[in-house]
RNA sequence: GGGCCGCUAGCUCAGUCGGCAGAGCACCGCCCUUUUAAGGCGGGUGUGCGGGGUUCGAAUCCCCGGCGGCUCACCA
């Protein structure tokens, strides 16, 4: 195999220089299993109590495999850290304890990755160290690290090379270690509420279960267009049909439209359904678990976020959409009427273009004077049925649905409602958004004649929420885009060399 | 998609009335057996994002393009 490395400067020269010297000496560069005893945070706790002599009277054998992350070399000794997952520790080479080996050393570089065998003692300083009885180089690494001092900030290059950033900024590794945990435990709490874990399509014949643009693909061999799905949500209900009474998905869904600090064109939905509940009990659930997830993320209801303190402690506030905008100031017959609707959002200064229908343009009215103040976790309730064509509508209101979105921090992260489960009104929905689709609206809802099929055998009451992860992750992890919960975020190709 | 800002060494960044391209870290050579942003002496390793233009001369000024950031729009 003769394969040429490209992009070569001086520094990646010199270090392939040292890869063929190693190899010269009977070294492999590119390692082999290597045994270990220890993680290197491990070490530092577990040995944290023992002194200078007690390690001295009574040494401790120990392994550790990782990245060589910095390296001050004398004539005849060097300190050097390992990083490895847990964190880093320490090591001291000296030529008095490996002899010939320690030439070898001189063709490490930070950035190899080697295997560490020694014993523990305590430098002057006090800091808990290997010395260094025997190593192994396991990988030798072509390309210089970014300096040590100040990391990699360049944002581009952090998102491009993410394992770079996760070599170099710790902190990058704690949040994605956290979202992880988020993830885990909101797993672990709904299956010990009794939900069922499932997974339905990506591919979807006919997108549905929300209001967005799909990505199309085609599929050679049925020879039909597909669509990667917007939301899993007619799917979930269709096993609700089924039997199943709690449901849940963890899993990603794709839109096709704009890539900002808070949208990916891949991210992570969480949706659940329960039979026979409505969304008041939803409420009280996602308050519930929530806050039982911030007590186990920070051990704490009171978290930071950007210049906000959060306060989740319950009950969080319930408003109505309605009442939220007449909290704001807006008049009540801007809400009963649709021309003074449409007047006060021109005075508003709110662009009013492409929408049309009353509930729209008070839609739009509520993100220009209301979501940006819904900093708190609030419970916003009762939207327009025109809002919602998969929800069921008010007893008392039938132009209403029982519907909420949770707010936090100003963003959606959470919403539900009251399913409904009447074939003919679904249908009749579903013919209106056609009908909006046929007038240029590109995100109204498609026909799903089998869905209306599901929901005639009978899709018992229930009530049904989706959260967006990588949002409440960003909440958690006082983040401020989405990209830096999202390990490898999309972006325009690199140009071609 | 619009507006604004940015792109200089591996990394973090200086530098412009238009006049030989710089620093710190990293790296290379020499010295150094308890350092930890080790230290000392010596060394600058570069497609200045790409392409055009103006000019005796462009990293610097102008135009076109690329990528990124912020923001607006979009995203119920």
């Amino acid at each position: 195999m003769e394969v040429v490395l490209e992009d070569i400067n001086e520094l990646i020269k010199q270090r392939i220089r040292k890869l063929q010297e190693l190899r010269g000496l009977g070294i492999d560069p590119y390692g082999h299993p290597y045994e270990t005893t220890h993680k290197a945070k491990e070490l530092l706790t577990q040995y944290t109590d023992k002194s200078a002599s007690e390690l001295e009277n009574d040494p401790i054998e120990c392994s550790i495999a990782g990245r060589i992350i910095a390296w001050r070399s004398f004539g005849k000794a060097a300190f050097s850290h390992i990083q490895d997952e847990s964190g880093k520790i320490q090591v001291y080479f000296r030529k008095d304890v490996l002899d010939d080996k320690f030439k070898i050393t001189k063709k490490l570089d930070i950035g190899d990755i080697v295997g560490i065998k020694g014993t523990l003692f305590r430098t002057k300083t006090n800091e808990l160290t290997i010395l260094v009885k025997d190593f192994t180089l396991l990988t030798k690494s072509l390309r210089p690290l970014p300096e040590k001092w100040h990391g990699l900030k360049d944002i581009e290059l952090r998102y491009r090379q993410r394992y770079v950033d996760l070599i170099v900024n710790p902190e990058v590794r704690e949040t994605f270690v956290k979202r992880t945990t988020i993830i885990k435990f909101i797993r672990d709490y709904l299956e010990k509420e009794g939900f069922l874990e499932v997974e339905t399509p990506m591919m979807h014949q006919i997108p549905g279960g929300a209001a967005a643009k799909p990505f199309k693909t085609h599929h050679n061999a049925l020879g039909i267009d597909l669509y990667l799905r917007i939301a899993p949500e007619l799917y979930l209900k269709r096993l609700l049909v089924g039997g199943f009474e709690r449901v849940f998905e963890i899993n990603k869904n794709f839109r096709n439209e704009g890539i900002s600090t808070k949208h990916n064109p891949e991210f992570t939905m969480l949706e659940f359904y329960v039979a026979y509940k409505d969304y008041t009990f939803l409420m009280d659930f996602t308050e519930k678990m929530l806050t039982e997830l911030l007590y186990h993320i920070h051990g704490t209801l009171q978290i930071p976020y950007g210049e906000h303190t959060l306060d989740f402690t319950p009950p969080w506030q319930r408003i109505t959409m309605y009442d939220a905008l007449k909290q704001k100031g807006v008049p009540e017959e801007v809400i009963k009427s649709h021309e003074r609707a449409r007047d006060y959002a021109r005075s508003e200064g709110i662009d009013l273009r492409d929408i049309h229908s009353h509930a729209k343009v008070l839609d739009e009215i509520f993100k220009e004077k209301v979501e940006p103040y819904l900093i708190q976790p609030t419970f916003v309730i009762d939207y327009p049925v025109e809002l919602s064509p998969l929800a069921k509508r008010k007893k008392d209101n039938p132009e209403l649905v029982e519907r909420f979105e949770l707010f936090i921090a100003s963003r959606e992260i959470a919403n539900a409602f009251t399913e409904l489960n009447d074939p003919e009104d679904q249908k009749a929905r579903f013919l209106k958004q056609v009908e909006d689709r046929e007038r240029g609206d590109e995100e109204a809802h498609r026909m799903d004649e089998d869905f209306i099929r599901a929901l005639e055998y009978g899709m018992p009451p229930a009530a049904g929420e989706g959260i967006g992860i990588d949002r409440l992750v960003m909440i958690l992890t006082n983040s401020h885009s989405i990209r830096d919960v999202i390990l490898f975020p999309q972006l325009k190709p690199e140009k071609p060399k």
